[in-house]
DNA sequence: AATGAATGAGCATTCATTCAT
DNA sequence: TATGAATGAATGCTCATTCAT
């Protein structure tokens, strides 16, 4: 029924990504994104189901861009060291390019109920499909230890960089999140142990 | 103006983390923790000044305890290895004993509002703190690079943690999460590349 | 403004208790009557005023075929007695014949604002006349008392009918209305009192 | 949950009969409902589960009061006759000593929801083993012909008085509806048909 | 100290109608 | 004639907090 493209479908979304950095996912309210977006309040529902559709379809598609332009971007480095450089680049790029789009998807929607928190989930998969792949290939090709556990390992990534991204937010972005690449790739790569 | 301690402050705090644990936390009413805690609505605000102040002090109660044992624990392991090790088991254990006590902390209590996000970040300071000491000490000591930035090392271990327990949590807790513990050491300590 | 006839006209009436019929009075909106009728929303206000137009307009088309063909044949009838046969077995057919058309105007149209049950009771004004002068006939004739009140006794054919036709729809036409034209016949001739 | 007694139970259902019969089933908001209460919105879900509860409680209350006193009245009578004129008698009695309550139940909840309606007939049934009752002790007893279908001199019964009181609202009132009680009992029991 | 009845602000969604094409 | 995308007003219900008892 709803209408999933088009002009407007995009100017809502934008409007909601601009609603949610600036008030916050509490207050942002239906007719605040409509009025953002120029559109009039009935109008976002010949374009979204619901008010849940709309921060379902912001993430699914802001998130499908990144993995795709991350996999392609991926795809072209040869080593495995190259690949995972890229990885945190491409991660922390995404997000610093676009600050209000970190707001909402590394703060804000992580205030969402459980039934969107599960869908959001669903669409992460993806990216995480793509750390599961680039550690399998490492292991493969003998980059990266046989002993690890992969799933730990994409714990362990994820998790460091999410934590970097979300600290970053919550310091104001006062300091260059791509300055943090190199050091990161060291850690994920060496670890804490001394030489 | 509220009595923070008492009988009913604490069987307060244990009704919270039950229903919240329960419901979730968008169906943790008021009246519902003060029925499973057995006093009446009203009795709340002799012993809290609102609502979130019963999720603040939940989890500063809850992590102040945390904190406090893991702590100690740690002070009593002599090599840094064996601090580290400590913490993480520590970490998990501390969760993998209260499972109520652990979705509350690790997804429910997420979804409050920045305000409430924020003081918690603060309560958690003191884990965080405990981090960086054992960081700081590990460097000191010669037992991890003295190239590390302290920072993202700190971002990298609660990061790891963190995604580890959320996935098990996610996952059901259809595993002994204490079995993550070596692994996770070995990652953390010499990370994701070949010897 | 609204052009009341053609081709396009009658399709919309029948979609309109088609859709009425099939979804309920509350269930039937504009756009769900234009999909039935094949036209586009803004066509519906080619040919009607606004959406109470169209009921009303359903209501006197349906209605007015109703009332002259039972008058017509009521005419053909000689008797007194014989007319008010002919009246109740008009009424049970022409509703028994087209069970979308009953539920509509016995049931569903019954739901409507006070301002649309105003317009209808003017259509349903006609067939009450036809009733009235069947009455005055009857007791000019001499076959129906000079005592009874024509008002009254109408409240009783009308009324009688009425529910018969509601709960015959209620009982989702389990039985066959048509059955019930000579026992009613003869409750509205004689009454209830044994001979 | 809902506590359905007390001083503002009621308040709240005859307010309610109040802002229905002045402004209309549609008009009737739950705001407008409390504000003539007295009460908070809040309130009316302290003792109501929805809006929808409060017109079925409405509806069953005061039908509930009425078939217990028609009832009681209709046994004090000694034959059939007498009983007969006595239910034509309450009924109309106690419509007419209400208007606001005549207008609420007759015309005005005949808009509701079929869901509502369906509700509403469940109550309106202890009404009608009323009537039934008394048709078959008319018929026992040799009052009412043996020929009669039972269901169908219901059919008559309820019909007639139910067309009356409708039409006399119709009419605003304007003549005594209890004046009807004597020729209607006469059409009831007879029937057109002169001596 | 403890109670619990009462309060009232706040918001997603539907759908009849319009009008530029 | 015909279209259908766009409009925007209107409302039932929840729940944190208060305060008279």
């Amino acid at each position: 029924m709803a209408k999933k493209t088009g002009e407007k479908y995009d100017a809502i979304i934008n409007a909601a990504v601009k609603v949610i950095a600036r008030h916050g996912y509490h207050q942002a309210q239906v007719s605040k994104i409509a009025r953002e977006a120029n559109v009039a309040d009935g109008t976002i529902y010949l374009y979204f189901e619901n008010k849940e559709d709309i921060l379902i379809s912001l993430f699914a598609e802001k998130m499908g861009q990144f993995v795709t332009v991350a996999e392609q971007t991926i795809n072209e480095q040869t080593t495995v060291e190259e690949k995972l450089r890229t990885l945190i680049y491409m991660h922390f790029y995404q997000l610093a390019k676009d600050p209000d789009l970190a707001v909402v998807t590394q703060l804000e929607l992580r205030q969402s109920d459980p039934a969107l928190r599960q869908k959001i989930n669903e669409i992460l998969k993806h990216y995480l499909q793509l750390i599961d792949k680039l550690i399998q290939l490492g292991v493969k090709e003998g980059a990266f230890s046989p002993d690890i556990d992969p799933l730990l390992a994409r714990y362990m990534i994820f998790g460091t960089l999410d934590e970097s991204v979300t600290n970053w937010l919550l310091k104001e972005r006062k300091y260059d999140l791509l300055s943090n690449v190199e050091p990161i790739l060291r850690l994920l790569l060496h670890g804490l142990k001394s030489a």
